[in-house]
DNA sequence: CTGAAAGCGCTTACAG
DNA sequence: CTGAAAGCGCTTACAG
């Protein structure tokens, strides 16, 4: 059984390089250079001979030593920060893709809820030399405090930045406020007044996302003549299942009026409705449900949960289209609202009788 | 309002070289480099003052160079591939921490199910030398077909290659023959007889996760001494809610008599529960269910939903430690089932009274 | 249109 | 223990 590994001094033997495509075409390194960038200047000629030769030879530049000589930096770096990871897992997926079909590779790091994103992409800033950052999830007040020191173009994706002003960074989101407003809106229209909102963590950054949430919440309650203050019911929940789970139990047990649950993220919204389901109520008889997102997931709970749902298809590409742009070109930051819908299922019920 | 985008020239200008800190330090770019690479003959005295140096400039290596430089490649490359993303991302946010912390950087590409992986790969070994592969899902016959052209080491996870017989080339799964016979059993046991199974698709290839599964699951037929040709209603099925759905209410429309359904992954479950709802039954009173994966979600649906459940966290741990060791030394690749472990939970009723 | 040569930022024998 | 120098695989003015 042949079982040797194969030595680092085999494999590269076995790696073509420039130097043997010039040799084995003819013409120097430089003119073979010139067909691997595609540049005007070669002959017709001299172009045909060497694209065959690297065809025959499996032949690929070292990506390395491009980047030595450009001053252009290598891979996007994604960061992906946050409990709530299938959402963003499915928008990271779509960003991949995006960029892969612009030949654009991507390195990913998946950071927990308490690291600094921000610290994280100034080493690989420095390391790495990455030709752009895309952070999807992220603290306000991470980006307050360290972006300045970061140079490179970048995108967040789910939080908006443009109060930060800062002229390398982007920001793509959905409009939170009035997100939280709609949702919020439609319990209220249903004719619900004992509202439990299990929202994400507060924070003292402004147009933090759960903040943005909970003033469109607010507002959407006080349009109707009602007080926040009195009547709202907030917890601060980790975007899980689990915690929805436990956050909506404990609740439960202590507001006996309580006819409606909104939760931040779908995830949370599924451990909110096993949480009802157990403490003996029903959805949505006996308490309505209304989630974050628009997983798929909601299309298949029994019953089906409403939700908010977010777009991420338009959030990754044009995250991706404005983080390219800017690799390139001197633009501007740009800071958009992608448009959001609330999907009305089964797990909303309605009270008053009228709409 | 300053929005000027720092330039490609600004930039390098503000990077620091080795030569910076030669030049800082007093000491050669040799002395430097030795200190980056932490080898033990240079002076406290010089080590010491250097250090300092590095730190007060916020200096890291440019990896490109230091790459280019050594024979040892650049980031660990992982193709996740596949329509089961929800299982195989939550493998993969494990195995970039596990990679992390051993100062690996990853690479990540996403896949579709048709995509073949290991054309991907030998693209990316010949763009950009990666030290090492890590497959997440994949399919046999194209390791068949082209993994002899790849001579960095790998690792497949979610499959097995053991007949494949690759001297660089791992593989980490769960004994998937074992795991659907399990879980047959539980079902048969229970005094199902009526058995649909949902399952992925099936290949001609060896060894395939489906293929494995549904043999398990014929012979735990054939045990209690039932032909599975006859009794048996296999479909194949891609690894979504949505598709579980659809082809759930399939077989519910064409087969009344069956009493229990097994589904080859959570996320297909999920959608098997909902369409056995709308068909006006209920689980596990009138049709039983079990899932694959073991997923947080199956302990949230209602009824929770019972499973066998995979080790992702081994998954992840052994892949990245038995890839990382032969990237270094000269090991014979390994063949390694992780333990899984069939979690009964509320979805299964016990038909015939007695177990 | 093409080649010879300098240089990107590092590492690593080779001297001393 | 330290420095000077060659070289990794490319790109890109500079000549011709």
């Amino acid at each position: 059984m042949e079982n040797r590994q194969i030595t680092a001094w085999e494999r590269r033997r076995l790696m073509k390089t420039i130097k043997d495509i010039a040799d084995l075409s003819g013409y120097s390194i430089g003119t073979v250079s010139r067909v691997l960038n595609d540049r005007p200047d070669v002959s017709e000629e001299a172009k045909n001979k060497i694209l065959e030769i690297i065809e025959q030879e499996g032949y690929e530049p070292n990506t390395h030593a491009r980047h030595l000589k450009q001053t252009k930096g290598s891979a996007v770096t994604v960061f992906v920060k946050g409990a709530d990871s299938t959402f963003l897992n499915s928008i990271l997926e779509k960003i991949q893709r995006y960029l892969y079909e612009n030949n654009e590779e991507v390195r990913v790091v998946f950071l927990k809820e308490a690291d600094n994103e921000v610290e994280y992409a100034l080493k690989v800033c420095q390391e790495r030399r990455p030709k752009g950052l895309l952070f999807l999830g992220g603290d306000l007040n991470n980006f307050k405090k360290g972006f300045r020191h970061i140079s490179v173009p970048s995108v967040l994706i789910t939080g908006f930045a443009e109060k930060l002003d800062f002229d390398n960074l982007s920001s793509f989101c959905t409009d939170d406020y009035e997100g939280g407003k709609a949702a919020m809106k439609n319990l209220l229209e249903n004719g619900h007044r004992n509202i439990a909102v299990i929202g994400g963590f507060l924070s003292d950054a402004e147009d933090q996302v759960s903040n943005n949430r909970l003033q469109g919440v607010r507002d959407a309650m006080q349009e109707k003549g009602l007080d926040p203050e009195e009547t709202l019911c907030y917890v601060q929940c980790r975007f899980s299942s689990r915690d929805g789970y436990e956050k909506t139990r404990e609740i439960l047990a202590e507001h006996k009026d309580i006819t409606a649950v909104f939760a931040f993220s779908d995830i949370t919204a599924v451990g909110a409705l096993r949480a009802i389901c157990d403490c003996g109520y029903s959805v949505p008889e006996d308490i309505s449900l209304i989630g974050y997102d628009g997983m798929e997931l909601t299309e298949y709970t029994v019953p089906r949960i409403s939700t908010v749902r977010q777009d991420i298809d338009q959030l990754a590409k044009k995250s991706v289209e404005d983080l390219l742009f800017r690799i390139s070109y001197p633009r501007a930051s740009v800071h958009r609202f992608i448009p959001f819908e609330v999907m009305d299922k089964e797990s909303i019920r309605n009270l008053s009788g009228q709409k």
